[in-house]
DNA sequence: CGTATAGAACCCCGGATTCC
DNA sequence: GGAATCCGGGGTTCTATACG
């Protein structure tokens, strides 16, 4: 079962947890080092400052592995290799120091491949925020390869990271290309080859009309929701619960290649275009529109997501009584939008589709390595699979 | 019916106190 | 004095609903 020159062991066997200090609100200060909270270990940079004398056990330098004992599950729970600059500890996070022949960037990896099964003991009184006892850590059995296996290990995986880290690059520059793209083709800056015509300044509601249809009959259609990110998902799977109500004939519906926004939050960015379903159902507080015949859906969809529209919206919902935005049709048909031909408009919206796809091949690629990586890691460090080490 | 406001769910957190 | 537990909050982002 065990490979040959491997042990089992414990996590206190391998390493040391050191608890950090709780800083209290009247040591905090805007200078000397960072006080290093669970939420820093997870990119945020708001910090708190300590500016007395800090005793060495507080102290900690980059490269040092932390460990946070509580936080949000699957977030900031767990091991962190912390790369930002010196500070101070703060609680609820452990230095990690490893024991032994114990390879630290194994440690780490070794750390994070049982931190899952930590947080399962996790007790507290609401399921996001979760604390473990140092105990349920120590106690988790691990199999510790020898020094020099560890070590390749840690070198093989570490090719994986940089490989997902080159495809995030990638990720990343197919995004910005694409932004620059529609900023050029949207505003008609640039013109793609063989469209000359001028574009035609006209509103919203010229181009596009209200939907109102009521679910009165009550058919048994799809829910869906808005979100910022991802556009129209339904609801069940985005709520993971069932919908609010129980009665839907109020709902409307929304068809395919219409619009729709929840029209007191658009300052937000929620706008979608429905194309995950022929006919579905929104939210009463939905606005739905439809484009008339010279307007492409896709079209004038990337024009409402641009950046341009989007402080257009907040602008006009930022006025409204309590903050929370409000944009009805009534003002958001007075809205500009300069138009294109409709073929130009198709062109258009099929070169950022084009995009949009390569952007979607990349994620695939990447969420492909993560998987595989994942697998790896998992046969790496218990065994299952070895290394050769010369 | 449209609108403004209330309410609900979720996410990401951590200081203070008690226990041993 | 370190470990364990207690105890909610601010912000965001969605839907529900009361009221004209």
């Amino acid at each position: 079962m065990l490979p040959d020159g491997w042990e089992r062991k414990t996590v206190s066997d391998i390493c040391i947890l050191q608890n950090g200090n709780g800083f209290k609100p009247h040591q905090w200060d805007t200078k000397g080092l960072p006080i290093i909270r669970i939420q820093n270990l997870n990119g945020s940079s708001n910090f708190n400052y300590f500016s007395g004398k800090p005793l060495e056990k507080w102290l900690v330098n980059p490269g040092q592995i932390l460990f946070a004992w509580a936080g949000s599950k699957g977030v900031s729970f767990g091991p962190f290799i912390w790369n930002g600059p010196q500070g101070v500890l703060n609680q609820h996070i452990f230095k990690v120091f490893s024991k032994g022949k114990v390879d630290k960037n194994w440690l780490y990896l070794i750390l994070r491949s049982i931190t899952d099964k930590i947080e399962g003991q996790a007790h507290g009184f609401k399921a996001t925020l979760v604390h473990v006892k140092k105990q349920d850590i120590d106690t988790q059995v691990v199999n510790l390869p020898p020094l020099p296996e560890q070590k390749k290990i840690a070198a093989i995986l570490s090719t994986w990271d940089r490989a997902i880290e080159g495809t995030e690059k990638l990720l990343a520059n197919s995004q910005q290309q694409k932004k620059a793209l529609m900023q050029q083709l949207l505003t008609g800056k640039k013109r793609l080859p063989g469209f000359t015509g001028e574009w035609k300044k006209t509103t919203i509601g010229n181009i596009a009309k209200e939907i109102s249809i009521r679910n009165k009959n009550r058919k048994n259609y799809p829910v869906i929701s808005c979100t910022k990110t991802k556009g129209f998902v339904d609801s069940l799977s985005f709520f993971n619960k069932k919908v609010y109500s129980d009665d839907l004939s109020g709902y409307k519906i929304i068809s395919r290649n219409q619009i729709g926004f929840p029209s007191n939050h658009i300052e937000e960015g929620s706008i979608g275009l429905q194309n995950i379903h022929d006919d579905a159902i929104v939210s009463p507080i939905y606005t739905v529109f439809s484009m008339g015949k010279n307007a492409d859906p896709l079209f004038v969809f990337a024009v409402l997501k641009t950046d341009h529209y989007r402080q257009i919206f907040a602008a006009a919902t930022n006025s409204s009584v309590d903050r929370r935005g409000s944009l009805r049709w009534s003002a958001f048909s007075q809205i500009k939008i300069n138009l294109p031909s409709p073929p130009e408009q198709k062109a258009i919206a099929a070169v950022l589709t084009t995009a949009d796809e390569e952007i979607t091949a990349i994620e695939s690629d990447l969420s492909r390595l993560r998987q595989e990586k994942k697998a790896l890691m998992q046969q790496l460090l218990t065994g299952k699979r070895r290394v050769t080490v010369d």
